[in-house]
DNA sequence: TTGATATTTCTAGAATCATGGAAATCAAAA
DNA sequence: TTTTGATTTCCATGATTCTAGAAATATCAA
């Protein structure tokens, strides 16, 4: 990942209504949700929303795909992924006791998505 | 966390000069870096470093302190990891693949350890 | 078709943010 | 106590971002 991708992922983060819409998200799964429930979740004016759902999809950190009339959206976990690695790479070198990261054990924060795991 | 604490955080990262002054320190560890050397690494105007010293102070991401007439600056691994553990938290809901996530097995992504304030 | 529903694009003003020169502060050394 | 060095605060300017109304677009249903 590049430094410019990450600005760009975490400035679409830095937004309370952003950061909601990413969780809501992130915790929903794959299957995603549809825009119209997102507005009525969260109480988003219908243009507003969009606005932020372009920020998070220009960022690469959500997917959207049709549904009938509906627009489901949807975590990109792997750009996720991507964006923890970037912050926590090579973290507190020399005392990897001091940042109680699973990662800085050794281990790797990002499991090989082949299905199986470290 | 709450969000608003969360948004400032990531506010904080979301600008390439902080998310490298950041980065630096993470790799760097406890120990931490002065200020002089970091405006050197970076090269950055002092009054420029000195203005993003203080967002990721405010937001909590880093400490200082000071030693003789230089003021180290250093990660705060606790902050790092909470705003980890927010991005991440109930993710990839009944679709444990999907994520590719070490959190997302049930493991935890901060290993608790004594002395964390989180 | 026509109408209803879902969502986006356009737009503009208000608010917030980044940059760096100059001056000020604080600690150490002479 | 004067000077040097390290860093911060002050300030003005230019750039970016957020919000939501209104209009436009896309899909489906009758």
């Amino acid at each position: 990942m590049e430094i410019k991708n990450a600005v760009t992922a975490l400035a679409a983060l830095a937004q309370e209504s952003r950061l909601d819409i990413f969780r809501l998200l992130v915790r929903a799964g794959t299957e995603g949700i549809a825009a119209g429930q997102i507005a009525q979740s969260l109480a988003l004016a219908p243009a507003t929303l969009s606005f932020h759902l372009n920020q998070l999809r220009g960022a690469g950190l959500i997917a959207m795909r049709r549904d009938g009339r509906s627009l489901i959206y949807s975590a990109d976990y792997t750009a996720m992924n991507a964006l923890l690695a970037y912050l926590t790479e090579e973290c507190c070198q020399g005392a990897p006791d001091a940042c109680g990261l699973a990662l800085c054990d050794g281990a790797s924060l990002v499991t090989p998505r082949k299905g199986s795991r470290a």
